[in-house]
DNA sequence: TCCTAAGCGAGACGGTACGTCCGGTCTTTGC
DNA sequence: GCAAAGACCGGACGTACCGTCTCGCTTAGGA
């Protein structure tokens, strides 16, 4: 009849105070300039708090990513029944929010975190829809015609995907056009 | 007569060293576990000697790329008139550097690298041939006729090199098939 | 008509298991490496137990030499009509005890602990005779005109206890003869 | 040729502040409270400096007790003939000393440190004079004809010394006629 | 029989200090 | 003037305890 568990519950005070300074002080100073020691500060908590429910940074900003605090509306693309439009859009969007270098120096830092820990990683590509938005808008463009039946649904989102990553690496800024070479690049041109 | 240059002269021996122990402790201990105080010691040099010539280990991983320490052979395509297999023959001399788990630490730390420093982002997109060797041997499918002639080649590059990334950050196994499914994705299926 | 006390009374269970807790890491680990902590882990006990009743381990550790758990027997010097050989058995007990290095360990556990508190201060110099049954024994050797009758007997046994003390310090070796030696330095040679 | 010694000297300025920061926090806060992370801050210099050259704050209340910034002036007993008038003088300085709370406290606190590390204990022994000072004014007092002959020099001087830490211990205030009585005790009273 | 106060275990919390590692800078000596 | 050796200040690491607190349960009068 008991549920065995005695003691204090966890502060959810604690824990969204946490999460909140992590997303602060890792948009201001990057991934690996974040420290424990800086969040605990910066949220008003005690070090072990941190400790005791997360092991590393890792996991911290996974949950900040879990909980939508790095990436805004993960970008889902929208369905106007136009694919490449769509596609289009759904770049302009992100690239919309690489353009301001806070959230240039947000994507980067998750690329760093994401190249440490797994759990960062698969929620970074996740977060872009590669997993599941971005294969579905793709497969109803196959429905619709506008995208050959065959085509590896799944790598032309990571190659999407990827392509987002690697001008972010290189910062190279956006060109006017960018966003639809990059939807041909993977779609096909005249299909 | 002279110009005036007095004192010894950068010890060649010393540089080498270094970049040598940078490479060795960059793969077993990844790109933010590297310490200056490591490399120095495991090259038997001074920490000064490494402060003097590189101001941060960002740009001491770029010049060991620049030497062709950290990645082999830098990933040109070959060229045997049939586009679809040379990519794929690329894409699978990377993933089979990328199955070996050192060399898969390696390339996951480069990226890490690269979010913190873009001179080593440029080198990591270019030692991969998106820069040149890989836009010329897309080129050459153009001419060949197995590539539209109006495909964003620079966009198809970028995008097959973030396809890479993306299954190394994401940690996904390579599957058999997953390089032609890759080039699919990019240069179309039926072409 | 009652005092109107209500509820659960104090865990005698619970109290025994802490002094005893309390004994056993005394005795390996020394007064300042003691944790309440580790006592109430020990004695299998909420910590909050243990600060209920005791303000802190001052307190907790004067008890346990209050109920004898610490110091055997309580040291009090014989009476068979030879003061000076009393005197000396009642050192051998006290060096007997301290050959060991538990008793040693116990016995400087203590000295600091005294020193941090009076309470245990006090009780520690009771302990070994020097408020009551010394004094009675020296008093004795007196009326047997062993020791001259003026003789400061108060300051006769804080010397005594004194050396004792000063001999775990520095943690001389007891060497054959000692407690004769002390004895006679105190009470004289010839007499 | 060489003296085989390279790179930076240990720093004076460094090691003197740290001292003097620890003689400043032992005397306020107590040896238990003192804090080696404490003792850096108030010596404006990094906790490292300590940790490079004293393994615990043990030894280094040792090395400030050796520079004599702990015990005034070592308490050498003075030769004016008069043994008896001599060491009551002795303990007049010692117990002097002791009637300050400062003092009293540093003197406590050195006890404490004294259980802990032997270093310690065997200074604190030496400086109150047990070791040579102390001894070679009693074999004085014995070619004087004031000490019976074969009385137990070191012995007496271990009781004596002891007989101050016991007063110190129980924090027993100092009496007029005390300092005459603990000399009595341990030198008898007619002779 | 309920009510209520207290004791108790478990354990989360804000803190302080631990002892270690490394970042960069500076000094000393030798080549 | 470069390089080795290495001391120095600073800051973060992850751990151990501090003393306080909240929680759910048990114990035992008083209503």
């Amino acid at each position: 009849m008991t549920t065995g568990r005695r003691g204090a519950r966890r502060s959810e005070t604690a824990r969204v105070a946490i999460l909140a300074a992590t997303v602060r002080l890792f948009a201001t100073r990057g991934y690996d300039h974040l420290s424990i020691e800086g969040i605990a500060a910066e949220a008003g908590v005690a070090k072990q708090t941190i400790y005791r429910w997360w092991p590393s940074k890792g996991p911290l900003i996974a949950e900040c990513m879990l909980e939508g605090m790095l990436l805004p509306g993960r970008f889902v693309p929208r369905d106007t029944g136009d694919v490449r439009a769509d596609l289009a859009a759904w770049l302009d969007a992100i690239f919309g929010f690489l353009i301001d270098p806070t959230g240039e120096s947000i994507f980067r830092s998750l690329i760093s975190a994401a190249a440490e820990n797994v759990e960062v990683g698969v929620r970074l590509r996740d977060s872009l829809g590669a997993a599941s938005s971005l294969v579905e808008r793709l497969g109803r463009g196959v429905e619709a015609g506008q995208i050959p039946p065959d085509a590896p649904l799944q790598e032309v989102s990571e190659a999407l995907v990827g392509a987002v990553i690697v001008r972010a690496l290189s910062r190279t800024p956006l060109a006017p056009g960018d966003p639809e070479r990059l939807v041909d690049a993977v779609i096909g041109v005249h299909r």
